[in-house]
DNA sequence: TTGAAAGCGCTAACAA
DNA sequence: TTGTTAGCGCTTTCAA
């Protein structure tokens, strides 16, 4: 049997709220006792209980909110999936989840969420942010008053959140230079289609991809880096041109949106399947061009855990006064093939 | 605030204990009240609230049994990281558990050790099972007497255990030829050295593979299917015998041990880099050729959720009277190179 | 067949 | 600065 709070109290020769006191840094208390009773608690491996902790303070229950974009696509919803299931574990201890979601992501809005979701009571937040001056300024205002802000999916690294969850964009880039330098043939030319220049992971993942794939093949030349903007037309329109410009176009890699695009054109080019594409983000679309074989592989990001994570960890840090244990909280980089979806 | 058990007795006009009693299924209750409170609860959204019921059945905890082989390897080791985990999650609420190594996976000593368990005052089991008819009859048994056992890496499907956790290996097999097909030369061909022709996950594999390598790439020839039953040293006389025999042998699917092996006659022989390697398991060795770029990918499952997922069934079985929604649990097929590893 | 009450470990409010 | 106590939701035992 577990040690108890009671337990301790009897060996210390003192009462259970003392060791209440001690153990959970109320003040009220000499510095000493304190001190001896922490000893004392850590030499008999006491491990609070969390039903008893959970049924005494359901009174002022642990509130978590959640902030987050309204986009039904399947990545959304397995980041939806994965803070439901959060939700129901941590309510089934009594505390509380708030989850807002978000139409059109501009800062202005998102801030009044956040600060309708502080007015409800939520002691932290787990938000996905928009790169913004006062989106910053409020994650700090928060963290000021002792209410953590978790990020998930984007990140605001200069804001005082407590800390990131999501992809190491840098190092996604590069397992795609991976896989792109096992399928290339001989000699062969790449492009690169990104989305936004000014989108820190799109800038990013061309950069790990461009400077791996020197590094795995010299054989192999880097025509361009191109940004479609996240629109299928113009990713159709760079990919045709390039086709025809270049009649040893081998690969092409696309940091973001534009499968669709990119795969009208091998097809009224007759170049499925002879141009080797790798994509990110298992998106419903990429996924059904994966399974056609029109694509050869797709790198995602674990949705579920960027849902479910950031979650837990306020609830750990709210209930359990625990500390995630590192401010970048990398979802796992997984590699997708027809054969392993799902 | 959520619904208790109190407020649906004051609605009912009843005692709690009655709504206890008609919830749970106790017995003791006209079957009419007991129907009429069901509804009731039903209709007013009851959840039960784990820290209340975790906190009453502090006296008679809930006691889960793991037996789990000693071997250190990197697999190992993850399914007790997740097995450790799930432990520390079931233990704060008050359930125990206990782990039982074992060094020497006979059946006999098994059989002995879950024995013992039941013994120690297990209600629920997770083992490794050997494929063995004392071990089936003893799952049986176990089953009978309202012990439910999951079994977890390895299965005896005709036995009465509650579930089974662990990887698909026919897909795994399709997996490793969907990327075999990707990286192989027009024409190549393609030595299979699998396990023990004894050992059911080892012959799926070897289906998976064959199957449907010939239907994606008709060019392709698999020379032979050899078994090297885990041993490095045959593994190594295999893939020499195959490069002198065929000089353009191009691929090697390994669908158990001996990487070590076949990289040893490769390196020989002057082909490291020129035949394309694929392998199963996150072993630590597999993951040092893997990073070294001798072998182009392995293949892994998911040690974590081995350990983990059979703890929490059995968990939500036996607290929550929660039955695992499949008999079959699957867990990811990853696909690791050098750049996703970790 | 039902009700009443004790108690699980903990927090918080109040008393000393 | 410390002790005492009520009560969180539930199960179980005992009494009716």
């Amino acid at each position: 049997m577990a040690v108890t709070l009671q337990q301790i109290a009897e060996v210390a020769g003192v009462s259970r709220g003392t060791v209440d006191r001690a153990l959970n840094n109320r003040g009220r208390i000499n510095p000493e006792v304190a001190d001896n009773i922490r000893k004392l608690a850590n030499k008999m491996g006491y491990q609070p209980n969390r039903a008893g902790r959970a049924l005494a303070m359901s009174k002022m229950p642990v509130t978590i909110g959640v902030l987050i974009q309204a986009a039904k696509t399947p990545f959304m919803e397995g980041v939806l999936n994965g803070v439901i299931e959060a939700k129901a574990e941590v309510e089934s201890l009594g505390a509380r989840v708030l989850i807002k979601t978000i139409n059109d992501m501009d800062a202005t809005k998102a801030i009044e969420e956040m600060q309708n979701l502080k007015e409800e009571g939520c002691n932290g937040l787990a938000i996905v942010p928009v790169d913004d001056e006062y989106m910053k300024n409020m994650i700090d205002k928060f963290a000021e008053e002792d209410i953590p802000v978790v990020t998930f999916n984007s990140d605001i690294e200069e804001s005082k959140r407590l800390c990131f969850v999501g992809q190491d964009t840098f190092r996604s880039g590069k397992v795609a230079a991976g896989l792109m330098a096992e399928i290339l043939p001989e000699s062969g030319k790449v492009l690169v289609i990104s989305g936004y220049p000014t989108i820190y992971g799109h800038r990013n993942r061309t950069k790990g991809f461009t400077r791996e794939l020197k590094n795995l093949r010299n054989d192999i030349k880097i025509l361009d880096i191109q940004y479609a903007f996240d629109d299928d037309q113009m990713a159709e329109k760079i990919t045709k041109g390039m086709i025809s410009e270049y009649n040893d176009l081998a690969g092409i890699y696309i940091t973001a949106s534009g499968v669709h695009g990119v795969c009208n054109a091998l097809e009224e080019q007759g170049m499925l399947n002879k141009i080797k594409v790798i994509s990110n983000d298992l998106t419903e679309q990429n996924i059904r061009y994966l399974e056609e074989g029109k694509i050869n592989f797709l790198i995602g990001q674990d949705s579920y855990e960027q849902g479910y994570q950031p979650v837990m960890l306020l609830f750990d840090k709210l209930f359990d006064s625990k500390e995630p244990e590192k401010e970048f909280i990398y979802t796992e980089i997984v590699i997708k093939t027809k054969y392993n979806l799902v």
